[in-house]
RNA sequence: CGGGGCGUAGCUCAGCCUGGUAGAGCGCACGGUUCGGGACCGUGAGGCCGGAGGUUCAAAUCCUCUCGCCCCGACCA
């Protein structure tokens, strides 16, 4: 492709708009446009990096076994409904009408729209499994849509789904798809981990999240070198190392003064002792539960997710002040065990340690020291919804666990019968009894992973593209366009080139070296090609690559074989 | 939705406080000189100053309302 009839402007300003490294290299290399928050335009640069990935995830996903389909975007509200998401889903969902007021969503995932097709097909255990997959645009109202690709509005998804008759074969395609997004990620040449993750509103129980690793990920992750790795969400840990007691067991309770000492490392630090020699207690609340008091230990925090899932709530709120008065019967700040009652009450395993520790009074102005467990607190229920920190060890060996961060662009599931069973998704087992279908529902997301790409290979000048996601494979420079020894000798070589089946972009503009060479960093394609009138003079030409840009002189005859080398 | 910020040329921004005929750099067009790491000189095109209302002799500038965008938090491929 000649440059000059390709549709790519480059720009040398970074949009205000972008803010990760990945949105500002993709716009200033000319890949991409927004239109609208979280909606973006995929320029022909762009377009060609996208389908590169595309062609990757199918390869991969039908050597697992999965069919391509594609389903529509827009859908009846009748399947939600089936499901029930229409009123789970919430503000997320974009719901639309047609002209004769019915109601549509535009879909962010597809569950209902797989599973109404399969049970309008699939009769027997005989017909099981199936895999079906679609890469296909998908539509998610965020909150917040931010850093371009990353977090759009609409996005390019695969989306994939699978039907089984039991949870062995579930566990099969599970596995299958979980090493055809490993082949994705190592054909892609990106660093990633794969971790344990929480099911969020999609459902179901087993759950991995593929994480691209990068500093601006949104996602925290620890891992431990023995392989185990979750999601913060998710994470476990080991008993945590134990905090020294205040005081030996026949010392009693006391009850301090703390004016206006509120936060526990100011009462810690009033106090004299560590905040881990503390009890943190938080009241929480939400739309359907009564208040729950949860404690933890002091220098910790609670894991939010984890306490969802406990009480089965969307979203656990923490108590308004009010609340916390009503409960506690003192002001938010001095909330503890102590004479703790009319609240059920959960005890995080890390306070649950605590042998003797200081916590509120539930009194204005006061703290407890020297609590003990029983004697002085009912020790409620003992549970984990601790949050996970670098440090803490491993729960599977005696490691400790690291934190870093990374890109969500892959997450697999197992469903379960959640949306066959809701659905009525059944079909006849081999002693003829109905059964729901067992289902996995597998996502990865195009554009997010192109985005992250760019955020783990890149440097100061530019993008450095990975050879799978490069939109093209050799950019061919031929630097004195007015010269006609030069531009015949690049033309010339183009033909060349093109006819090893590489993917070339010539850079025939009549424009400066200094614009050029800017540009070819900028735009990262891996193998460059420069003809000048210079090295023409010897017979030579000059390649490099863009991830080490280290500059060799080649023999005009032995370009294109030098060319076909670098560039495997 | 809560908190913070921004809308002026295709892009990045100045001008606004203290009202008086709209600016710079980059990009674009034309001419010339240059030409292996974002050249230089000259000429030129390009604006309903996000939108609506108000105050005023006069509004990019002051006031009110509105729309859009970005950042921090809850959400997620």
């Amino acid at each position: 492709m000649r440059w000059s009839q390709f549709y790519l402007f480059t720009t040398r300003e970074v949009p205000r708009d972008a803010e990760v490294i990945s949105h500002q290299l993709m716009v200033r290399s000319g890949m991409l446009k927004k239109l609208a928050a979280g909606i973006y335009t995929m320029m022909p640069m762009g377009q060609r990096s996208m389908a590169k990935l595309e062609a990757i995830v199918r390869r991969e996903l039908d050597r697992s076994g999965a069919l391509e389909v594609t389903m529509p975007t827009i859908q009846p509200a009748e399947l939600w409904q089936e499901s029930d998401r229409w009123s789970v889903y919430g503000k997320e969902l974009l719901r639309i009408q047609d002209r004769h007021g019915r109601d549509f969503c535009y879909a962010p995932t597809a569950e209902e729209v797989i599973t109404d097709a399969v049970r309008h097909d699939i009769r027997s255990y005989k017909q099981l499994p199936v895999s079906l997959y679609q890469i296909q645009t998908k539509f998610r109202d965020e909150i917040r849509p931010r850093f371009g690709l990353m977090r759009g509005r609409e996005f390019l998804m695969k989306d994939a789904y699978s039907f089984h008759a039991d949870a062995d074969s579930l566990d099969q395609t599970y596995r299958a798809m979980h090493d055809a997004y490993c082949a994705i990620l190592e054909a892609c040449g990106l660093e990633y981990k794969v971790v344990d993750a929480d099911t969020g509103n999609i459902g179901g129980k087993d759950s991995n999240e593929f994480m691209v690793l990068a500093e601006t990920g949104e996602s925290e992750i620890v891992s431990c070198e023995c392989g185990y790795a979750a999601n913060t969400e998710k994470a476990v840990t080991g008993e945590l190392p134990s905090a020294p007691p205040l005081a030996a067991e026949e010392v009693a309770i006391e009850k301090v003064e703390t004016p206006d000492l509120k936060a526990v490392p100011e009462v810690a630090d009033f106090l004299d002792i560590e905040p881990s020699q503390m009890l943190k207690l938080m009241i929480y609340t939400s739309e359907t539960e009564e208040p729950v008091a949860v404690a933890v230990r002091g220098d910790r925090e609670i894991n939010e997710i984890k306490l969802a899932r406990l009480l089965g709530v969307d979203h656990p709120v923490l108590a308004d002040d009010a609340l916390v008065e009503r409960v506690t019967g003192a002001p938010t700040g001095f909330a503890g065990p102590v004479g703790l009652s009319g609240v059920r009450f959960l005890v995080d395993r890390s306070a649950a340690a605590l042998m003797s520790f200081a916590c509120g009074a539930n009194e204005v102005d006061a703290h407890f020291r020297f609590a003990r467990w029983g004697r002085d607190a009912d020790p409620g229920e003992v549970v984990d919804v601790l949050l996970a920190d670098a440090g803490d060890p491993c729960p599977e060996c005696d490691g400790t666990l690291q934190k870093t961060r990374g890109i969500e662009t892959g997450h697999i599931f197992k469903l379960g019968t959640k949306y066959s069973e809701n659905m009525s998704c059944n079909f006849l087992d081999a002693e003829g009894n109905d059964q729901p279908m067992i289902m996995g529902c597998y996502g990865l997301g195009i554009g997010r992973t192109v985005a992250a790409a760019i955020e783990q290979n890149h440097d100061d000048s530019g993008i450095v593209w990975p050879g799978p996601l490069a939109p093209f494979s050799v950019l061919l420079i031929s630097l004195n366009p007015q010269d006609e020894e030069v531009v015949a000798a690049t033309d010339e070589l183009y033909g060349q080139l093109r006819n090893t089946g590489l993917e070339v972009l010539y850079d025939d503009r009549a424009e400066r070296a200094g614009v050029k060479f800017n540009d070819a960093d900028l735009i990262g394609i891996p193998v460059r090609v420069v003809v000048g009138k210079r090295g023409l003079k010897e017979g030579k030409i000059e390649l490099s690559r863009r991830i080490d840009r280290e500059k060799h002189l080649v023999d005009r005859a032995d370009v294109v074989e030098k060319v076909v080398e670098l560039s495997s």
